[in-house]
RNA sequence: GGGCCGGUAGCUCAGUCGGUAGAGCAUUUGACUUUUAAUCAAAGGGUCCAGGGUUCGAGCCCCUGCCGGCUCACCA
């Protein structure tokens, strides 16, 4: 009567095996919910759910619950391997990701998102019962085992299993061993399914961790303090960015998820905090594409009697330090390219680089004569741009993106850049430099501007009439007197692109945004 | 937003000229005590992204939509 399928009349195979039979005999109370999934209308789900459903309750009926508790292991796999010691006695537990069954023995390999390890499972040393109910797991469970460690035949470190568990069983299949799992949408929708099916995914997460783990060890052993600042502002401030929009019920305000903390942490320099630095995420409600995500991560840093050369120096110390200490090397491939990150980087001022690259008489040259320059080299040109624009379209479209190496562009136009304080020997440039590495934009860092009176102006120029734009307080902050201060941001996103060699930012952001399944 | 490409079994992918829906892995059954993409034999498994249209007949051709990838543009 099993052998019906209700709902679509078609025939299901008969769950009752030869060696399922043998287990059936010795316990016969396992018919029970054996019959309650095969006979019931609830029993839905494809194939695969239905007969792991079928394994897991005959596992129940004899001896192992499917989802067990805590499990006391001697190691983490990785730790197993390092410490790996014939003969020793050990408790290692994971999931299984391979299994070979045989007649009266098995190979399985488990994983526990640190390493594999290999189990060797023998009938004669386990038992008929536990070796017959062992060939009823899945890939995918979860199990302990308790036994001795040996080296097979082929040299590899194995536990020979006296003992096992069930821990947790997995209802649902894996993907496919070999090619794991490759389809894009679905690795991002369930990145649990990924970091499991794909060693190399969990290897870039356990990067990033490092990476930030280090980026504050590095800064907290140079006196640097993290601060937490507001996520929902009343004003977003600190860049060009359109925000996210919440409402506070009680306030009864609007209020935006940030697009920078720079103005909440130059509050704090005011404040006499003297180096601080937040590495937390910013909110941007704009596109979505390979190198943008509305939610990424974003390290900046500010120096009390410090300027753009305290940065310069900071960021070069701090990406050789992650790349010698994490990775071990100074160069890295990154979407076609070789980077190599052996300092000094390369400084060259945007005027030169311009000269450079498009003639050394630019500067003299007219409109007229940019704009046919810009059509030559396919720049598309907006109307009514002035020659600065011009200039510095054809620098974004054909000169940023030609930079490799990493190279600190500085003296920009202050037009580039409205929060930075002017060079010392030209009030048309500011004091900064652009980092750019892989032809793109990573790092920005001022000599910040430090006069409420200009910065005032420059607010009101940029909220462009709108005063309600305009954060008072952090005006009010400035006029008590900021030191001079350098600043520095980090899209650390992009940082580890360029450290585990990842062309795409979902690639280096666990749960990246998607549109919603239709 | 524009252009191009894609969506077929749990996974990875084929699918010819429009004519019975295919393979490998996985699953099930049988064999198997040193395997490791285990092997050997057999079997089962499909909302061909969705909805329309053309046609005697559509996975395939046409239209619309959804989701994704690449790319260009925009925004910063």
């Amino acid at each position: 009567m099993w052998k019906a399928d209700r709902r679509s009349g078609k025939s299901v195979r008969n769950p009752f095996s030869n060696s399922k039979l043998a287990l059936l005999r010795s316990n016969p109370s396992c018919l029970r919910p054996i019959l309650e999934i095969v006979m019931s209308e609830e029993a839905t789900g494809n194939e695969y759910r239905q007969q792991r459903i079928e394994n897991m309750n005959q596992l129940a009926a004899t001896g192992f619950p499917a989802f067990g508790k805590a499990f006391e292991r001697t190691a983490r796999l990785d730790e197993l391997h390092a410490g790996f010691e014939e003969g020793r006695q050990v408790k290692a537990c994971g999931r299984i990701v391979a299994i070979r069954k045989m007649g009266k023995m098995a190979f399985t390999h488990i994983s526990d998102g640190s390493a594999k390890f290999q189990l060797m499972v023998k009938k004669d040393l386990l038992g008929e019962e536990k070796f017959a109910a062992f060939k009823l797991l899945d890939l995918g469970d979860i199990i302990g085992v308790e036994g001795e460690l040996f080296i097979t035949k082929t040299e590899e470190n194995t536990v020979r299993v006296a003992e096992w568990t069930l821990l947790s069983k997995a209802l649902l299949p894996l993907p496919e061993k070999f090619h794991g799992l490759t389809d894009v949408e679905t690795r991002y929708r369930q990145r649990a399914l990924d970091l499991i099916s794909n060693p190399e995914v969990m290897e870039v997460f356990k990067k990033r961790t490092e990476v930030m783990r280090e980026i504050r060890n590095f800064l907290d052993g140079r006196g640097y303090c993290e601060v937490e600042t507001p996520m929902l502002q009343q004003i977003a401030g600190g860049a060009a960015a359109k925000p996210f929009k919440a409402h506070y019920n009680a306030l009864n305000v609007d209020v935006f998820m940030r697009i920078a903390p720079e103005l909440y942490l130059k509050r704090l320099i005011v404040g006499g905090m003297d180096r601080v630095y937040e590495m937390n995420r910013n909110f941007r409600n704009e596109g979505l594409d390979r190198t943008h995500n509305p939610e990424f991560t974003c390290l900046e840093i500010y120096q009390a009697y410090g300027d753009m050369r305290t940065m310069q120096e900071l960021i070069q110390s701090m990406f050789t330090h992650l790349a010698e200490t994490i990775f071990g090397k100074i160069e890295f491939e990154w979407m076609g390219n070789t980077i190599n990150l052996q300092t000094p980087w390369r400084e060259v001022p945007y005027h030169d680089l311009i000269r450079e690259n498009l003639g050394d008489g630019w500067f003299e040259k007219g409109l007229d004569e940019a704009k046919a320059k810009a059509e030559e080299l396919e720049v598309h040109i907006e109307e009514g741009m002035d020659f600065k624009q011009v200039t510095h379209e054809i620098y974004d479209k054909t000169i940023e993106g030609s930079l490799i190496q990493p190279t600190f562009i500085t003296r920009l136009p202050k037009e580039l850049v409205p929060l930075a304080n002017h060079c010392d020997d030209d009030p048309e440039l500011v004091d900064v430099f652009e980092l750019i590495i892989g032809g793109k934009e990573i790092a920005p860092a001022y000599s910040e501007l430090n006069n409420p009176i200009e910065q005032r102006k420059r607010f009101e120029e940029q909220a462009d009439g709108n005063g309600s734009k305009m954060d008072e307080d952090f005006l009010s902050a400035l006029e008590y007197g900021m030191p001079p201060t350098g600043g520095m941001g980090i899209g650390i996103d992009r940082l580890l692109m360029l450290l585990t060699g990842s062309d795409a930012i979902r690639d280096v952001i666990l749960f990246p945004q998607l549109k919603p399944r239709g």
